[in-house]
DNA sequence: AATAGTATTGCAAACGTTTTCATAAAATGG
DNA sequence: CCATTTTATGAAAACGTTTGCAATACTATT
């Protein structure tokens, strides 16, 4: 029925049905305005011709492209994998589709990746975290775009954020494994430079075994990146070394499972030979470990709310250029 | 330096760097057609002015909008993920923007969402295996646009397709453990309807191990949907009945992932009391469970491929329009 | 039945690019 | 130095929508 692969505009379809362009038109966007017949006729005009309509002639007149951008670090291990999915559903039901970049936590990467972005004429733009370079806020704020920062929360920053407060998470952590009476605990930790979620986990975490006079030397703090057979690796070396260490504090899931693998090579039981704490959260890590206590990050919750929030502004911004 | 919050087009670009919009057009998309000297003089008035280019201008004039749309079922519980990641990696590399959407395994949902990117004039799309409805189909075949099949590979398609052949993924499962000399086999497998994937593995290890005479109860075969904590539940169920299993194969890694979990509370151990095979790949996964074997799918390879070969054949429709 | 109001539609002017065509300037070659 | 090619630029016509405005056809109120 639709074979003619010959452009297929909204004059195609107005012809088809006998009305106007501007009809058509209204029959997509504004139906209330339109009488119910031509409506009719206007639709099935749409479906025998096999029209889909353009939007991005749509966004070139009206400002509104339907589109929101999200930009994560990356989508892999899961970590940020469930906030895409539930800013997606949410958003995707409100009519929005979704662009979606990743930097792998290089800022100078996520500056670019947000100009394409803009470039689209997103609707609303989410990020993750607070730290971003200077040319990103630089860019965000010539722009006027709705934005919003995910995962962190803090009163503090410059832009509107919804997430988890790093700092609690990373206390909450620590008093853990100090109310079960842990004095000799290690941590393995992401990069701290451009990730303002780890760096603030780390820094409470030390602020709070200061306050309880626990000691932390240095050679008791590894780093890893997002990697568990890296995470693994960095663990059997700290555990190998005769510190004594009861307990692990590890900056995200991914090091804590790396973590878990190590103490089970080790052959040492969780909990009773070694405490392993992780901060951040993984769907059904809960069955899958259930030995592994874990610091939860609201990821679906969070998706969900960024993305309500984006569409909000989004249809705010609509009606503030009318 | 960028206040001046009022549009910032192509013509102030060009007035400031004191040439016509054409010239500022040509710095951006052919700039080996303009002098450097005035080359130099629009990139500086660009950045002067905080122009950022509108691709939604450029997409309705010339039939290029720069991205790439990408169906999925889901981004959850990793399986997916990976494929993401890596076909984004490359087409962002490439100048291309990822616009993605999920169905959450409802071929009726991914009808409408792939009529969403299509509205926005995307490139090219991929699509997770090759199970579509006809509207699908249809609709692919009355819009003129690269398209592709991820994760499923087979002969007979009717589109193209990148991945790998999913009777031998099931083939390849049921002959391991045949070869370790199981004769009791339990399956727990997604339902299979809507899922060439599920459909194809399920029916070759039936048929492999009916080819090894090997009986194949209903009773041993149980479903699961995609989540850790129902496939325990499944597993616990299915193994408290006294068939006398001693080995499992799992339609995929998640429902692998909730068997074991199942296992590790009946005190089963793995592999000696009862063995289990998933099929699909979960980056990270031979970390974590050294002793689960897997078919592994290619995700990551599979992502880069069908990423390379959209942004060939994005280009080649290029060039033909000309 | 005349008036005012409302519902429905069409015309045409945007929206911000890209690109064809034309022109002018510069380079080349004899 | 003139003729020819090449290089560099600009003017203007698309591209496919949306929407303000105007016009027409109804409806309701006297």
């Amino acid at each position: 029925m639709k074979k003619q692969s010959y452009k297929i505009d909204i004059f195609s379809v107005a012809k088809a049905a006998g009305v106007s362009a501007a009809t058509v038109s209204r029959v997509m966007n504004h139906p209330d305005l339109v009488n119910p017949a031509t409506r009719k006729k206007v639709e099935r005009a749409i479906r025998k011709t096999g029209y889909v309509r353009n939007r991005a002639a749509q966004a070139m007149h009206g400002r509104r492209s339907a589109t929101l951008g999200l930009v994560v670090p990356t989508v892999n291990y899961s970590i940020f994998a469930e906030l895409v999915q539930s800013f997606n559903d949410v958003v995707s039901d409100l009519g929005f589709t979704l662009l979606l970049a990743t930097h792998g936590y290089d800022l100078g990467v996520e500056y670019h990746v947000l100009r394409k972005l803009l470039e689209h004429r997103v609707d609303g733009i989410a990020l993750i975290g607070l730290d971003h370079s200077d040319d990103t806020y630089q860019l965000l704020a010539s722009q006027n775009v709705p934005v919003v920062a995910a995962w962190s929360y803090a009163e503090t920053s410059p832009i509107s954020c919804i997430g988890s407060d790093n700092r609690e998470a990373g206390q909450l952590a620590a008093q853990h494994l100090l109310s079960l009476g842990h004095k000799r605990i290690g941590l393995i930790f992401p990069p701290t430079q451009e990730n303002d979620r780890a760096r603030g986990r780390l820094e409470s975490v030390r602020d709070t075994l200061k306050m309880a006079d626990i000691d932390l030397p240095d050679a008791w703090i590894a780093q890893s990146l997002y990697s568990i057979a890296q995470s693994k690796a960095v663990c059997l070396d700290l555990l190998r070394e005769p510190h004594g260490l009861t307990a692990l504090i590890c900056g995200n899931d991914i090091i804590a499972q790396g973590a878990m693998a190590a103490a089970m090579q080790l052959g040492l039981r969780i909990p009773q030979d070694l405490s392993i704490v992780g901060i951040g959260d993984f769907a059904g890590s809960a069955d899958m470990f259930p030995a592994l206590s874990t610091v939860q990050i609201p990821a679906h919750l969070i998706g969900k709310e960024v993305g309500q929030y984006l569409v909000e502004r989004a249809a705010d911004s609509d009606t503030r250029t009318i």
